[in-house]
DNA sequence: CGGCACGTCGTACCGCGGTACTACGACCGC
DNA sequence: GCGGTCGTAGTACCGCGGTACGACGTGCCG
Protein backbone atom coordinates (compact mmCIF):
# COMPACT_ATOMS: atom_id res chain seq x y z
CA UNK A 1 0.00 0.00 0.00
CA UNK A 2 1.71 3.54 -1.11
CA UNK A 3 0.22 6.62 1.12
CA UNK A 4 0.11 9.52 -1.18
CA UNK A 5 -0.41 13.20 -0.55
CA UNK A 6 -1.99 15.18 -2.99
CA UNK A 7 -0.49 18.76 -4.01
CA UNK A 8 -2.96 20.99 -6.20
CA UNK A 9 -4.75 24.59 -5.58
CA UNK A 10 -7.33 23.46 -7.79
CA UNK A 11 -10.07 21.18 -5.36
CA UNK A 12 -11.34 19.22 -8.62
CA UNK A 13 -8.43 18.20 -9.66
CA UNK A 14 -7.35 17.05 -6.34
CA UNK A 15 -10.91 15.23 -6.14
CA UNK A 16 -9.98 13.79 -9.51
CA UNK A 17 -6.74 12.63 -8.32
CA UNK A 18 -8.15 10.94 -5.17
CA UNK A 19 -11.06 8.83 -6.85
CA UNK A 20 -8.48 7.75 -9.15
CA UNK A 21 -5.42 6.60 -6.55
CA UNK A 22 -8.64 5.28 -3.98
CA UNK A 23 -10.09 3.04 -6.96
CA UNK A 24 -7.15 0.85 -7.04
CA UNK A 25 -5.83 -0.88 -3.81
CA UNK A 26 -2.17 -0.03 -3.99
CA UNK A 27 -2.23 3.29 -3.75
CA UNK A 28 -4.38 5.51 -0.81
CA UNK A 29 -4.60 9.19 -0.31
CA UNK A 30 -3.93 9.93 3.01
CA UNK A 31 -4.10 14.47 2.86
CA UNK A 32 -4.56 16.77 0.27
CA UNK A 33 -2.57 19.98 0.20
CA UNK A 34 -3.94 23.29 -1.94
CA UNK A 35 -0.29 25.13 -1.64
CA UNK A 36 2.91 24.82 -1.58
CA UNK A 37 3.40 25.90 2.57
CA UNK A 38 0.83 23.20 3.31
CA UNK A 39 2.24 20.46 1.59
CA UNK A 40 5.41 21.22 2.91
CA UNK A 41 3.66 20.87 6.73
CA UNK A 42 1.35 17.74 5.79
CA UNK A 43 4.57 16.17 4.08
CA UNK A 44 6.06 15.90 7.44
CA UNK A 45 3.41 15.28 9.76
CA UNK A 46 1.47 12.97 7.18
CA UNK A 47 4.94 11.01 6.02
CA UNK A 48 3.27 9.82 2.83
CA UNK A 49 5.44 7.93 0.25
CA UNK A 50 4.93 9.54 -2.32
CA UNK A 51 4.01 14.08 -3.07
CA UNK A 52 2.01 14.12 -6.08
CA UNK A 53 2.81 17.61 -6.56
CA UNK A 54 1.31 20.28 -8.92
CA UNK A 55 3.83 22.81 -10.34
CA UNK A 56 1.93 26.51 -10.28
CA UNK A 57 -0.01 27.30 -7.38
CA UNK A 58 -0.61 30.46 -5.67
CA UNK A 59 2.10 31.54 -2.75
CA UNK A 60 4.78 28.82 -2.85
CA UNK A 61 4.87 27.23 -6.00
CA UNK A 62 5.67 23.12 -6.02
CA UNK A 63 9.23 23.62 -7.15
CA UNK A 64 9.85 25.51 -3.79
CA UNK A 65 7.64 22.98 -1.73
CA UNK A 66 9.48 19.99 -3.76
CA UNK A 67 13.06 21.83 -2.54
CA UNK A 68 12.28 21.78 1.13
CA UNK A 69 10.36 17.98 1.43
CA UNK A 70 13.94 16.93 -0.41
CA UNK A 71 16.08 19.24 2.21
CA UNK A 72 13.94 17.56 5.11
CA UNK A 73 15.47 14.29 4.31
CA UNK A 74 12.40 12.76 5.02
CA UNK A 75 11.57 9.77 2.89
CA UNK A 76 8.61 10.65 1.36
CA UNK A 77 9.47 11.45 -3.42
CA UNK A 78 7.66 13.71 -5.04
CA UNK A 79 6.09 13.54 -8.70
CA UNK A 80 5.47 16.83 -9.71
CA UNK A 81 3.14 16.93 -12.53
CA UNK A 82 2.25 20.00 -14.88
CA UNK A 83 0.14 20.85 -17.58
CA UNK A 84 2.71 22.36 -19.74
CA UNK A 85 5.84 21.14 -20.57
CA UNK A 86 7.97 24.42 -20.05
CA UNK A 87 11.86 23.21 -19.78
CA UNK A 88 11.83 25.54 -17.11
CA UNK A 89 9.87 23.71 -14.71
CA UNK A 90 11.50 20.47 -15.72
CA UNK A 91 14.77 21.57 -15.04
CA UNK A 92 13.75 23.75 -11.64
CA UNK A 93 11.81 20.63 -10.73
CA UNK A 94 14.43 17.69 -10.85
CA UNK A 95 17.05 20.26 -9.67
CA UNK A 96 15.10 20.44 -6.59
CA UNK A 97 15.35 16.88 -6.25
CA UNK A 98 11.86 15.47 -7.50
CA UNK A 99 12.22 12.08 -8.13
CA UNK A 100 9.82 12.17 -11.06
CA UNK A 101 7.97 14.49 -13.74
CA UNK A 102 4.40 13.65 -15.35
CA UNK A 103 2.55 15.82 -17.83
CA UNK A 104 -1.32 16.06 -16.67
CA UNK A 105 -2.15 14.52 -20.19
CA UNK A 106 -0.96 11.26 -18.66
CA UNK A 107 -3.04 8.64 -18.88
CA UNK A 108 -4.67 6.62 -15.53
CA UNK A 109 -2.72 3.69 -15.45
CA UNK A 110 0.88 5.15 -16.51
CA UNK A 111 0.26 7.58 -13.77
CA UNK A 112 0.12 4.61 -11.40
CA UNK A 113 2.79 3.24 -12.86
CA UNK A 114 4.70 6.10 -12.18
CA UNK A 115 4.03 6.66 -8.60
CA UNK A 116 4.59 2.59 -8.02
CA UNK A 117 7.94 3.64 -9.31
CA UNK A 118 9.13 6.67 -7.72
CA UNK A 119 7.42 4.93 -4.47
CA UNK A 120 10.14 1.58 -4.84
CA UNK A 121 12.74 4.52 -5.38
CA UNK A 122 12.85 4.89 -9.52
CA UNK A 123 12.19 7.65 -10.94
CA UNK A 124 10.16 8.48 -14.21
CA UNK A 125 9.82 11.09 -16.51
CA UNK A 126 7.29 11.55 -19.28
CA UNK A 127 8.70 10.44 -22.60
CA UNK A 128 7.48 13.49 -24.14
CA UNK A 129 10.54 15.49 -21.72
CA UNK A 130 12.88 12.68 -21.61
CA UNK A 131 14.05 13.59 -25.31
CA UNK A 132 15.29 16.86 -23.65
CA UNK A 133 16.59 15.84 -20.55
CA UNK A 134 18.31 13.11 -23.06
CA UNK A 135 19.88 15.80 -25.55
CA UNK A 136 21.44 17.88 -22.39
CA UNK A 137 22.62 14.79 -20.90
CA UNK A 138 24.58 13.74 -23.77
CA UNK A 139 25.67 17.43 -24.38
CA UNK A 140 27.40 17.41 -20.05
CA UNK A 141 27.86 14.32 -18.56
CA UNK A 142 31.50 12.81 -19.69
CA UNK A 143 32.48 10.10 -21.15
CA UNK A 144 31.74 6.80 -18.81
CA UNK A 145 35.61 5.60 -18.62
CA UNK A 146 34.21 2.25 -19.97
CA UNK A 147 32.70 3.94 -23.03
CA UNK A 148 33.49 2.68 -26.20
CA UNK A 149 34.27 5.99 -27.58
CA UNK A 150 38.06 7.00 -26.35
CA UNK A 151 41.11 8.70 -27.48
CA UNK A 152 43.43 6.57 -28.88
CA UNK A 153 45.88 8.55 -27.18
CA UNK A 154 43.93 6.98 -23.97
CA UNK A 155 44.59 3.64 -25.39
CA UNK A 156 48.20 4.18 -25.66
CA UNK A 157 48.95 4.68 -22.22
CA UNK A 158 49.90 2.25 -19.59
CA UNK A 159 47.82 0.94 -16.92
CA UNK A 160 50.20 2.74 -14.36
CA UNK A 161 50.47 5.68 -16.50
CA UNK A 162 46.75 5.80 -16.48
CA UNK A 163 47.01 5.43 -12.88
CA UNK A 164 49.71 8.34 -12.94
CA UNK A 165 47.07 10.89 -15.21
CA UNK A 166 44.30 10.06 -12.69
CA UNK A 167 46.21 11.16 -9.83
CA UNK A 168 47.53 13.96 -11.72
CA UNK A 169 43.93 14.81 -12.55
CA UNK A 170 43.32 14.92 -8.70
CA UNK A 171 45.21 17.37 -8.47
CA UNK A 172 48.43 15.60 -6.63
CA UNK A 173 51.96 16.98 -6.93
CA UNK A 174 54.41 14.65 -7.64
CA UNK A 175 56.01 14.09 -3.92
CA UNK A 176 52.02 13.16 -3.41
CA UNK A 177 51.86 10.48 -5.98
CA UNK A 178 55.46 9.39 -4.87
CA UNK A 179 54.07 8.67 -1.40
CA UNK A 180 50.86 6.90 -2.42
CA UNK A 181 52.24 5.20 -4.69
CA UNK A 182 55.18 4.31 -2.72
CA UNK A 183 57.42 4.84 -5.11
CA UNK A 184 60.39 7.73 -5.79
CA UNK A 185 59.36 11.27 -6.55
CA UNK A 186 61.99 10.23 -9.98
CA UNK A 187 60.29 7.44 -10.82
CA UNK A 188 56.99 9.27 -10.77
CA UNK A 189 58.29 12.14 -12.71
CA UNK A 190 59.63 9.63 -15.67
CA UNK A 191 56.07 8.41 -15.70
CA UNK A 192 54.48 12.19 -15.54
CA UNK A 193 56.96 12.84 -18.50
CA UNK A 194 55.67 9.58 -20.17
CA UNK A 195 52.57 10.70 -20.23
CA UNK A 196 52.67 14.25 -20.73
CA UNK A 197 54.29 12.98 -23.98
CA UNK A 198 51.80 10.35 -24.90
CA UNK A 199 48.83 12.78 -24.89
CA UNK A 200 50.57 15.78 -26.57
CA UNK A 201 50.26 17.43 -22.81
CA UNK A 202 53.01 20.25 -22.65
CA UNK A 203 52.67 20.18 -18.44
CA UNK A 204 50.76 18.74 -15.73
CA UNK A 205 47.53 21.53 -16.29
CA UNK A 206 47.13 20.10 -19.70
CA UNK A 207 46.82 16.45 -18.61
CA UNK A 208 44.31 17.85 -15.73
CA UNK A 209 42.48 19.07 -18.46
CA UNK A 210 42.62 15.91 -21.06
CA UNK A 211 41.97 13.97 -17.70
CA UNK A 212 38.46 15.46 -17.72
CA UNK A 213 37.80 15.75 -21.07
CA UNK A 214 38.03 12.20 -21.57
CA UNK A 215 36.48 11.40 -18.31
CA UNK A 216 39.32 10.01 -15.80
CA UNK A 217 38.26 13.17 -13.81
CA UNK A 218 34.95 13.93 -13.03
CA UNK A 219 34.00 17.44 -11.55
CA UNK A 220 32.83 17.45 -8.23
CA UNK A 221 29.93 20.09 -7.06
CA UNK A 222 28.98 19.70 -3.54
CA UNK B 1 1.28 1.66 -37.82
CA UNK B 2 4.48 1.96 -36.85
CA UNK B 3 7.37 -0.99 -38.28
CA UNK B 4 9.78 -2.48 -36.17
CA UNK B 5 13.05 -4.46 -36.91
CA UNK B 6 13.96 -6.62 -34.13
CA UNK B 7 17.57 -7.12 -33.04
CA UNK B 8 18.69 -9.74 -30.82
CA UNK B 9 21.05 -12.83 -31.56
CA UNK B 10 19.02 -15.12 -30.00
CA UNK B 11 16.44 -16.44 -32.61
CA UNK B 12 13.97 -17.49 -29.46
CA UNK B 13 14.05 -14.09 -28.19
CA UNK B 14 13.58 -12.53 -31.61
CA UNK B 15 10.54 -14.71 -32.12
CA UNK B 16 9.11 -13.47 -28.80
CA UNK B 17 9.08 -10.19 -29.70
CA UNK B 18 8.00 -10.30 -33.32
CA UNK B 19 4.71 -12.66 -31.60
CA UNK B 20 4.07 -9.61 -29.06
CA UNK B 21 4.13 -6.95 -31.58
CA UNK B 22 2.72 -8.15 -34.47
CA UNK B 23 -0.10 -9.30 -31.99
CA UNK B 24 -1.51 -5.65 -31.71
CA UNK B 25 -2.26 -3.41 -34.75
CA UNK B 26 -0.51 -0.89 -34.14
CA UNK B 27 3.01 -2.53 -34.45
CA UNK B 28 4.72 -4.67 -37.04
CA UNK B 29 7.78 -6.58 -37.28
CA UNK B 30 9.15 -5.95 -40.59
CA UNK B 31 12.71 -7.29 -39.92
CA UNK B 32 14.95 -9.21 -37.73
CA UNK B 33 18.71 -9.30 -37.73
CA UNK B 34 21.26 -11.23 -35.21
CA UNK B 35 24.14 -8.66 -35.03
CA UNK B 36 25.06 -5.55 -35.17
CA UNK B 37 26.35 -5.31 -38.84
CA UNK B 38 23.12 -7.08 -39.91
CA UNK B 39 21.08 -4.17 -37.83
CA UNK B 40 23.08 -1.36 -39.63
CA UNK B 41 22.22 -3.20 -42.69
CA UNK B 42 18.68 -4.07 -43.01
CA UNK B 43 18.00 -0.51 -41.16
CA UNK B 44 19.14 0.90 -44.35
CA UNK B 45 17.56 -1.26 -46.29
CA UNK B 46 13.97 -1.23 -44.44
CA UNK B 47 14.18 2.47 -42.72
CA UNK B 48 11.97 1.07 -40.04
CA UNK B 49 10.65 3.41 -37.76
CA UNK B 50 11.98 1.97 -34.24
CA UNK B 51 15.03 -0.46 -34.27
CA UNK B 52 14.66 -2.42 -31.11
CA UNK B 53 18.47 -3.63 -30.26
CA UNK B 54 19.74 -5.88 -27.75
CA UNK B 55 22.98 -4.29 -26.12
CA UNK B 56 25.05 -8.18 -26.12
CA UNK B 57 25.53 -9.48 -29.20
CA UNK B 58 28.80 -11.31 -30.86
CA UNK B 59 31.00 -9.14 -33.26
CA UNK B 60 29.30 -5.60 -33.50
CA UNK B 61 27.54 -5.04 -30.38
CA UNK B 62 24.15 -3.15 -29.71
CA UNK B 63 26.06 0.22 -28.92
CA UNK B 64 28.13 0.26 -31.48
CA UNK B 65 25.51 -0.58 -34.18
CA UNK B 66 23.18 2.60 -32.70
CA UNK B 67 26.02 4.58 -33.11
CA UNK B 68 26.08 4.11 -36.46
CA UNK B 69 22.04 3.80 -37.32
CA UNK B 70 22.29 7.31 -35.91
CA UNK B 71 25.35 8.10 -37.82
CA UNK B 72 23.62 7.44 -40.60
CA UNK B 73 21.00 10.45 -39.96
CA UNK B 74 18.05 8.10 -40.93
CA UNK B 75 14.80 8.60 -38.83
CA UNK B 76 14.71 5.53 -37.52
CA UNK B 77 14.98 5.27 -33.46
CA UNK B 78 16.71 2.89 -31.66
CA UNK B 79 15.27 1.47 -28.60
CA UNK B 80 18.16 -0.51 -26.62
CA UNK B 81 16.92 -3.47 -24.38
CA UNK B 82 19.18 -5.48 -21.88
CA UNK B 83 18.87 -8.03 -19.65
CA UNK B 84 21.13 -6.25 -17.09
CA UNK B 85 21.20 -2.62 -16.10
CA UNK B 86 24.91 -2.23 -15.42
CA UNK B 87 25.65 1.81 -15.89
CA UNK B 88 28.30 1.47 -18.94
CA UNK B 89 25.52 0.13 -21.02
CA UNK B 90 23.44 2.89 -20.55
CA UNK B 91 25.82 5.81 -20.62
CA UNK B 92 27.16 4.39 -23.43
CA UNK B 93 23.79 3.62 -25.85
CA UNK B 94 22.48 7.08 -24.69
CA UNK B 95 25.61 8.66 -26.19
CA UNK B 96 25.36 7.12 -29.23
CA UNK B 97 22.50 8.77 -29.63
CA UNK B 98 19.58 5.97 -28.18
CA UNK B 99 16.28 7.34 -27.99
CA UNK B 100 15.72 4.82 -25.29
CA UNK B 101 17.09 2.53 -23.06
CA UNK B 102 14.16 -0.46 -21.63
CA UNK B 103 15.55 -3.72 -19.27
CA UNK B 104 14.36 -7.20 -20.76
CA UNK B 105 12.01 -7.48 -17.73
CA UNK B 106 9.25 -4.69 -19.01
CA UNK B 107 6.02 -5.98 -19.08
CA UNK B 108 4.20 -6.02 -22.62
CA UNK B 109 2.51 -3.07 -22.66
CA UNK B 110 5.37 -0.87 -20.96
CA UNK B 111 7.34 -1.86 -24.06
CA UNK B 112 4.46 -1.28 -26.50
CA UNK B 113 4.13 2.72 -24.53
CA UNK B 114 7.98 2.89 -25.15
CA UNK B 115 8.09 1.88 -28.96
CA UNK B 116 5.13 4.28 -29.33
CA UNK B 117 7.07 7.01 -27.38
CA UNK B 118 9.94 6.24 -29.02
CA UNK B 119 8.37 6.42 -32.48
CA UNK B 120 6.75 9.91 -31.82
CA UNK B 121 9.92 11.44 -31.35
CA UNK B 122 10.06 10.65 -27.33
CA UNK B 123 12.35 8.70 -25.44
CA UNK B 124 11.60 6.26 -22.80
CA UNK B 125 14.38 4.98 -19.60
CA UNK B 126 13.33 2.60 -17.04
CA UNK B 127 12.46 3.94 -14.25
CA UNK B 128 15.45 2.07 -12.35
CA UNK B 129 17.95 3.42 -14.30
CA UNK B 130 16.23 6.86 -14.60
CA UNK B 131 16.98 7.59 -10.92
CA UNK B 132 20.71 7.35 -12.01
CA UNK B 133 20.44 9.44 -15.21
CA UNK B 134 18.86 12.00 -12.45
CA UNK B 135 21.46 12.28 -10.40
CA UNK B 136 23.71 12.45 -13.29
CA UNK B 137 22.02 14.73 -14.91
CA UNK B 138 21.31 17.17 -11.77
CA UNK B 139 25.43 16.64 -11.04
CA UNK B 140 26.57 17.64 -14.49
CA UNK B 141 24.02 20.08 -16.18
CA UNK B 142 24.30 23.40 -15.60
CA UNK B 143 21.77 25.56 -13.72
CA UNK B 144 19.65 27.55 -15.15
CA UNK B 145 20.69 31.00 -14.31
CA UNK B 146 18.47 31.70 -11.58
CA UNK B 147 18.63 28.72 -9.66
CA UNK B 148 22.30 28.13 -9.15
CA UNK B 149 23.66 27.28 -5.79
CA UNK B 150 26.97 28.56 -6.09
CA UNK B 151 30.01 28.72 -3.94
CA UNK B 152 30.52 31.53 -1.90
CA UNK B 153 33.95 31.45 -2.77
CA UNK B 154 33.08 32.81 -6.43
CA UNK B 155 31.06 35.25 -5.50
CA UNK B 156 34.40 36.70 -3.20
CA UNK B 157 36.48 36.98 -6.65
CA UNK B 158 35.95 40.02 -8.61
CA UNK B 159 34.95 40.07 -12.12
CA UNK B 160 39.00 40.31 -13.38
CA UNK B 161 39.80 37.63 -10.94
CA UNK B 162 36.83 35.42 -12.59
CA UNK B 163 38.05 36.18 -15.83
CA UNK B 164 41.87 34.72 -14.77
CA UNK B 165 40.11 31.82 -13.05
CA UNK B 166 38.40 30.86 -16.63
CA UNK B 167 41.88 31.32 -18.46
CA UNK B 168 43.26 29.16 -15.27
CA UNK B 169 40.93 26.44 -16.03
CA UNK B 170 41.95 26.48 -19.99
CA UNK B 171 45.39 25.52 -18.84
CA UNK B 172 47.17 29.09 -19.87
CA UNK B 173 50.57 29.75 -18.35
CA UNK B 174 50.63 33.41 -17.11
CA UNK B 175 52.39 34.24 -20.13
CA UNK B 176 49.90 33.50 -22.25
CA UNK B 177 46.60 35.08 -19.92
CA UNK B 178 49.28 38.42 -19.64
CA UNK B 179 49.60 38.41 -24.07
CA UNK B 180 45.83 37.49 -24.31
CA UNK B 181 44.58 40.03 -21.30
CA UNK B 182 47.10 42.60 -22.59
CA UNK B 183 48.47 43.25 -19.62
CA UNK B 184 51.60 42.25 -17.76
CA UNK B 185 53.13 39.50 -16.08
CA UNK B 186 53.37 40.50 -13.00
CA UNK B 187 49.73 41.80 -12.93
CA UNK B 188 48.67 38.71 -14.00
CA UNK B 189 50.69 37.06 -11.34
CA UNK B 190 49.15 39.10 -8.61
CA UNK B 191 46.16 38.44 -9.99
CA UNK B 192 46.36 34.85 -9.86
CA UNK B 193 47.66 34.89 -6.41
CA UNK B 194 45.00 36.45 -5.21
CA UNK B 195 42.33 33.81 -6.98
CA UNK B 196 44.23 31.14 -4.86
CA UNK B 197 44.00 32.57 -1.80
CA UNK B 198 40.28 33.77 -2.23
CA UNK B 199 39.24 29.95 -3.49
CA UNK B 200 42.06 28.39 -1.34
CA UNK B 201 43.91 26.63 -3.72
CA UNK B 202 47.58 26.09 -3.36
CA UNK B 203 48.63 26.17 -7.12
CA UNK B 204 46.95 26.66 -10.44
CA UNK B 205 46.08 22.64 -10.64
CA UNK B 206 43.77 23.23 -7.72
CA UNK B 207 42.25 26.23 -9.34
CA UNK B 208 42.10 24.07 -12.55
CA UNK B 209 39.90 21.83 -10.88
CA UNK B 210 38.06 23.91 -8.62
CA UNK B 211 36.98 25.86 -12.36
CA UNK B 212 35.82 21.83 -13.49
CA UNK B 213 33.97 21.65 -10.37
CA UNK B 214 31.94 25.41 -9.99
CA UNK B 215 30.92 25.40 -13.75
CA UNK B 216 33.67 27.69 -14.93
CA UNK B 217 35.21 25.37 -16.97
CA UNK B 218 33.65 22.44 -18.86
CA UNK B 219 35.17 19.25 -19.92
CA UNK B 220 35.09 18.66 -24.22
CA UNK B 221 34.03 15.29 -24.89
CA UNK B 222 34.85 14.87 -28.50
C1' DC C 1 68.47 -17.21 -25.75
C1' DG C 2 67.87 -12.33 -27.17
C1' DG C 3 65.02 -8.62 -27.48
C1' DC C 4 61.42 -5.61 -25.85
C1' DA C 5 58.07 -3.38 -22.86
C1' DC C 6 57.52 -1.84 -18.42
C1' DG C 7 58.41 -0.03 -14.02
C1' DT C 8 61.80 1.54 -11.16
C1' DC C 9 65.57 5.08 -9.64
C1' DG C 10 69.16 8.58 -9.95
C1' DT C 11 71.59 13.21 -11.32
C1' DA C 12 71.73 17.61 -13.30
C1' DC C 13 69.69 21.65 -15.19
C1' DC C 14 66.45 25.38 -16.02
C1' DG C 15 62.34 27.87 -16.17
C1' DC C 16 57.71 28.73 -14.80
C1' DG C 17 54.83 29.40 -10.99
C1' DG C 18 53.84 31.20 -6.53
C1' DT C 19 54.98 34.35 -2.55
C1' DA C 20 56.11 38.59 -0.33
C1' DC C 21 56.25 43.16 -0.54
C1' DT C 22 55.73 47.70 -2.40
C1' DA C 23 53.53 51.07 -5.32
C1' DC C 24 50.38 54.01 -8.09
C1' DG C 25 46.24 55.66 -10.58
C1' DA C 26 41.08 55.25 -11.15
C1' DC C 27 36.87 54.97 -9.12
C1' DC C 28 33.32 55.01 -5.51
C1' DG C 29 30.99 56.14 -1.26
C1' DC C 30 30.84 58.29 3.19
C1' DG D 1 38.77 64.93 0.79
C1' DC D 2 39.71 60.46 2.46
C1' DG D 3 39.59 55.57 2.86
C1' DG D 4 38.45 51.50 0.50
C1' DT D 5 38.40 48.47 -3.57
C1' DC D 6 40.26 47.25 -7.86
C1' DG D 7 43.40 46.75 -11.55
C1' DT D 8 47.82 47.59 -12.78
C1' DA D 9 53.07 46.83 -12.26
C1' DG D 10 57.61 45.87 -10.45
C1' DT D 11 61.52 43.23 -7.81
C1' DA D 12 63.40 39.44 -5.47
C1' DC D 13 63.42 34.78 -3.99
C1' DC D 14 62.70 29.82 -3.99
C1' DG D 15 60.86 25.50 -5.08
C1' DC D 16 58.29 22.38 -7.85
C1' DG D 17 57.76 20.68 -12.32
C1' DG D 18 59.56 19.13 -16.60
C1' DT D 19 63.54 17.54 -19.51
C1' DA D 20 67.48 14.98 -20.69
C1' DC D 21 70.14 11.75 -19.88
C1' DG D 22 71.66 6.94 -18.00
C1' DA D 23 70.78 2.68 -15.57
C1' DC D 24 68.82 -1.78 -13.67
C1' DG D 25 65.53 -5.67 -12.83
C1' DT D 26 61.50 -8.27 -14.32
C1' DG D 27 58.56 -10.61 -17.28
C1' DC D 28 57.00 -11.85 -21.73
C1' DC D 29 57.37 -13.41 -26.49
C1' DG D 30 59.36 -14.95 -30.69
Amino acid sequence: MTTVLVVDDQPLQRYGFRILLDSVPETEVVGEAAHGAEAVRKTAELRPDVVLMDVRMPGMDGIEATRRIVAAGDRSRVLVLTTFDLDEYVHAALRAGASGFLLKDVRPEELLAGIRAVAAGDAVIAPALTRRILDEFTRYVPAHPGDSVRDPRLGSLTEREREILVAIGRGWTNGEIATRFVVSESTVKTHVGRVLAKIGARDRIQAVIFAYDHGLARPNSD
